[in-house]
DNA sequence: ATTTTTTTTTGACTTAAGTCAAGGCATTGG
DNA sequence: CCAATGCCTTGACTTAAGTCAAAAAAAAAT
């Protein structure tokens, strides 16, 4: 299967990897294909390993007592994720779940530990996709307790303009229930928020696609956060 | 300098290293003092190594735009900081301090990405503390988009309960407005919770004396977050 | 001990965002 | 074409937590 060692080779954990070292990764790779809605894991469940995205998209979220969902990360083609409790021991401390149908690799844990201890630069790629998370945590944990829901909206849709490399528009690639959760706040309140920016000329939001009219406008509301 | 080596040989990031390893990663470390209050670094600041806290305490925080502070974590000896960019290249993603009088061990960047390279256990110690890290922030998120503040400080109590290995009470090691600003509220705030927590006979507080009357109504306010 | 400074608490008020409930819109399938 | 389901929006209301200001308490300095 020439195809699986392409998805591996493009995968950012396996940047700069050698041809044999490529194939040992090959080796110890599973797949697994899941229709979309379907559960990997959840939150508590033991771990035997990591996975990483080859097509489709899996979002991992944490849920509270009352049944509220936070969704934490929405990750797509070439991402791992999976990987906490591989290094830490334990359970896996969020839950996942597809979004869409898709095909993923799985990587049982001590095959995987075995191969980055003879693997330097292996090791050294997984400790740098560690450390990116955690900045991005960083960065979820400011916007959470330091902005409110508009700066973080604001936030959000110009991260996406970057990601999908588009000047001044954006399509939601998640329905905006889902984008509620992964902003921390409820449908009902980031409905209010869209329409009062389309008041207020910032955006032109039509169904998923929003047109952002006034870039340094949503710039300083990302910055400062706040929203007459 | 035995005691260097010492402090070394009981941090978690070099749990189970040999001797000569050991030694290898002293050689490398090179010794800061601090005063209390002082900068170590600032978010955004180019990084060329991380730290482990020797002696004392040390603050990692964010501020916002208006000057708000919210603090992320705090370590005291034996634990490594600064990590983050030492992996994924670029700057610190939020602010240092020293809480106390402190005492730091320097590791350069290049030096101990060398020594990684060619010690696979270090490489697996580091990926664990990384991922405890990551294990950590997704709790601090939890927390904060989906728990009220008298559930957070009932979980932080808690916390410290088994922290400081004691059954029914414990100390606050910071100020009540650090607390407030590591819940990811204000001083306020956290007062007024505190005073309603006590007349419940939740707790019993005295300044930084902090007695819990009732365990098992905490451990519910906890997990379910909702205070009369 | 007494002044000064910092930290904590209290009170009155405002506001962002959540809850509940109903209605509208749109997409899919019979 | 129309029912049916899921998704999104709107309105009225409640509430947790923030702001501002001042007093009280505690800690530090003289």
């Amino acid at each position: 299967m020439k195809k699986i060692l392409h998805i591996i080779a493009e995968a950012p954990l396996f940047n700069g990897l050698a041809e044999d070292q490529l194939n040992q990764v090959r080796q110890i790779a599973v797949d697994k294909f899941y229709d979309k809605g379907k559960t990997i894991f959840l939150d508590g469940d033991d771990c035997n390993g990591f996975y990483i995205v080859a097509d489709g998209e899996v979002k991992i979220y944490k849920v509270s007592f009352e049944g509220k969902e936070h969704i934490l990360h929405i990750y797509g083609p070439g991402n791992p994720f999976g990987e906490v409790p591989v290094f830490s021991g334990r359970k896996f401390p969020a839950s996942a779940q597809t979004l869409l149908k898709s095909h993923l690799l799985f990587f049982p844990r001590t095959a995987f530990v075995g191969l980055i201890s003879s693997n330097p630069s292996l090791a050294l790629n997984m400790l740098a996709v560690l450390s990116m998370r955690l900045r991005q945590f960083t960065v979820q944990i400011e916007n959470l307790s330091l902005k409110e829901v508009p700066g973080r909206l604001a936030s959000y849709l110009l991260y996406l303009t970057e990601e999908q490399e588009r000047l001044d528009s954006v399509t939601l690639n998640i329905s905006k229930g889902q984008l509620a959760s992964l902003l921390g706040t409820i449908p009902e309140t980031l409905s209010r928020i869209i329409g009062k920016m389309n008041k207020q000329h910032l955006i032109e939001a039509r169904g998923r696609e929003i047109k952002i009219l006034d870039f340094s406008g949503m710039e300083d509301l990302a910055e400062y956060g706040k929203l007459q």
